[in-house]
Formats: structure tokens, sequence, C-alpha cells
DNA sequence: ATGATTTCTTAATGTAGTTCAAGTTGAAAA
DNA sequence: TTTTCAACTTGAACTACATTAAGAAATCAT
């Protein structure tokens, strides 16, 4: 179990995170603090199952949260990857208040901090100031989305791989090719084709 | 020209809008709805251009305008269609204040609303209630968004014709077909097909 | 109305990807 | 150690799409 004091200093990251965007003062931030639970999780461990409703936000210390839907032929669809510094939850269900499509979990050991709904409803009030770091947080992943929506529809998926090794440097080699071949959109057989393929020129 | 009258009563559809999430006063309202910019724009009109920064964002009163890219071949990308009663704010240039990247044009003639960006800075420092509607409305798309990518990445292309047109009953006699096949990311000779198996089953 | 331009379709051929099946490797469990 | 099981690879057959090229139909400007 991790000592409050280091608990302290990953508070310090996601703090750090929301002052690029707005100005806290000590209160506002120690209330903050206040709402942010630590959790440690070990690999596999699901944070939201399918037809839930999602009840929380995480924002990422280390490790990888992946958010997936499956299909009716039960096939994985990784829609997103949450590595050290996002923030993520299955918004759809978080929103909506409706049953979850997608599955949150850890892919391997992972810490985050937690912010229950009802919290984090009660940071608006109290700190509407809030409203614009999250406004500002949501615009920037929509452009992200936006961005992965033109390349899974323009660009081929070797390419594709490349970029997600340029991007994700660390973590791919962390977890199993077939997660990156469901993020990618192909099946982990032509994955391995393509590897093979780069590997040889 | 539209007479000052109908333009009024077109500021009530975007202030109904608005009143779904956030509750305006009268002079909140009244100083909305100031810094409105009613625009008619004829089909083909280009609101950004590559290259341009964005400097608005617009809410669509009817027609309908396309977010598209290029790449490399020339080949067009429709990453979103913006019909009557949406905003169109998720522009990549306008969040990030870097050259488009994506064209933003008028498929047909098409009314907007246009919000200057400098305007929608103010708006959100002396109403801050617009900081809630806004990461509201950025959820939601950026929720959409998500599940397009799902829909591109897993669901075949006949089926993705097939939500489309139940997704837009009307546009879609609107506006010519090869857009059409743009957004859903094949191409017009491919959706040719799919339409002729579907018109004879 | 006429031609010109754009849109839509059809068909042939090509390719990026899938699926299936079999085999390899490596790590963990017994 | 051996068994087991998941991750990864390989190859053959297949499919969903793209590309090219041509013609038909619709739309537009004159």
């Amino acid at each position: 179990m991790a000592l409050a004091v280091d608990i302290d200093t990953k508070k310090e990251i996601i703090i750090k995170n929301i002052s690029r965007y707005i100005t806290l003062n000590d209160e506002e931030r120690e209330y903050f603090e206040s709402i942010l639970h630590y959790r440690k999780l070990a690999k596999g461990k699901v944070l939201l199952h399918y037809g839930e409703i999602a009840q929380s936000q995480y924002f990422v210390i280390s490790g990888c949260l992946r958010n997936y839907s499956m299909d009716e032929d039960g096939k994985e669809h990784i829609i997103t990857f949450a590595i050290a510094d996002w923030w993520i939850s299955d918004l759809y269900s978080y929103i909506t208040e409706t049953p979850a499509e997608q599955i949150l979990d850890a892919l391997i050991p992972t810490e985050v901090f937690e912010i229950c709904k009802k919290d984090m409803e009660e940071v608006y009030v109290r700190i509407p100031k809030f409203e614009r770091f999250f406004r500002i947080l949501f615009q920037n992943s929509m452009v992200n989305q936006m961005r992965r929506i033109r390349q899974v529809m323009s660009v081929p998926a070797e390419e594709r791989y490349k970029i997600f090794i340029k991007q994700y440097p660390n973590i791919f080699r962390e977890i199993p090719l077939k997660y990156i071949a469901s993020y990618l959109g192909i099946s982990p057989e032509f994955l391995s084709k393509i590897r093979n393929k780069i590997a040889h020129t």
C-alpha cells in the first residue's frame, strides 16, 4: 500500500495538469484534492463492466487503461488507450446515464485517481472554473478523436502502426500486440505481417 | 435579404437549444443574442479555407455544412456534416489556433449564426454558465466521434449507409451521393453498388 | 433547347485486409 | 519437469473494398 506522502506527490501531478488551464487558489486546490481517490489497479481490473452505468471518471498516473467495445461477433474494438497524464471515462455512459456499451479495464498494473460523479457535479457548482477546464479538455479530446477518424479512413494500416509506435513509444512494448491491432482496427495476423515486413526492409 | 423580425425568430431557435442545458436571464440572453451574426450562405460558400486560422464557430439554422480534409492524393474525406440545430464549433483550427487542415463549406444554401472567437471568449468571462453549456456540447460531440470511430472500424459499409439514412433522412436527398460516400469512408462507385443491391432486395 | 459539366452507374481488374488452420514460442501452473 | 495456455507468426483462400475507364443520366449555363 502506498504511503500518504506518495499519494500527495501524485496529486501534484494532477494539479499541475489542471493548472495549465485554470488557476486554483489554496482552498480550491485543497477541496479538489479531497475528492480524488487514489486507486492501484491490478492487471485486468475492470473499472466499468458492460451494462453498468458509469459513476466515475479517472485520471491515469501510470500504466494503461483501455476503453473498448464488443460487436455482435464478440470481437473487441479498442476505442481509446489512456496512459499517464490522461483523463478517461466512458463518457457516453457517464454523461447519458445509460448502461455502458464500452468496457473500461487495466491492461497492465495501473494507478489512477478516481473522481465520482456526485463529487464532480459538486465541483462544478463550488468551483465553476472547472467547467472551463473540462470544456477545454473535451475540446482537445474531441480533436484527437477527429484526427483518429481521419486516420482510420485515409491512412493505410502500416502507416498507422508506425504513427502508433511514435505516439506510444513506451506502452507498445508493455502490452500484447493484439491490443494494438485492435486499436489500429486490424486483425492480429495482419499486424504480424506488417511487423514482419517492416523488420525486413 | 432576411427581415430583422425573421432573424429574431431564428435567434429563438438557438436560445431554445441553449436553454436545454443552462438557464439564461433576459440580460444574459440579450447579450448573447447581440453577438450572433446571421449569415446566409450560397451553395459552395467556403467558411474556412485551407491554411486559415478559424476565427468563428457556427450554429446551423438550415442547410448543410461539411467539414472535410484532403489527403496527399487530393482525395476528400468528410469528417462532419452540420445540419439544422447543430453547432460546428469542433473545428480543429478553431480550438488549436493552428492553420486549418480541414475546410468548412456549405454544400447547399445554408443559414448560420456566426460567433467570432473574440466575442466567444468574452461570453465565457461575462456569463460563465456558457462554459458549462459548451462543456456539455463538446462532451456530446466527443461521444459522437467515438461512436463514429467504432462504426468505421467494425460496421461494414452497407450497414453504415443504412444507419446514415436513418440519421440524416432529409439531407441525404439534397446533397450529391459522392459526399455521402466520402462521409462513410468509401468510394462513390462502391456506394453505388450498395444502393443497387439494397434496391433489388 | 443545346451543349457542357457534373453526377451516377456498371463492369473489369487489383489490393488491403480478413478468416481459418496450423505451428511456434514463451511464461506460468501443476 | 511437463502441461497448459496465451501470444505471436505463417500461409492459403477469401472478401470487402479501391481503381480505372467508360457510358448514362441529371444539372447547369448559354
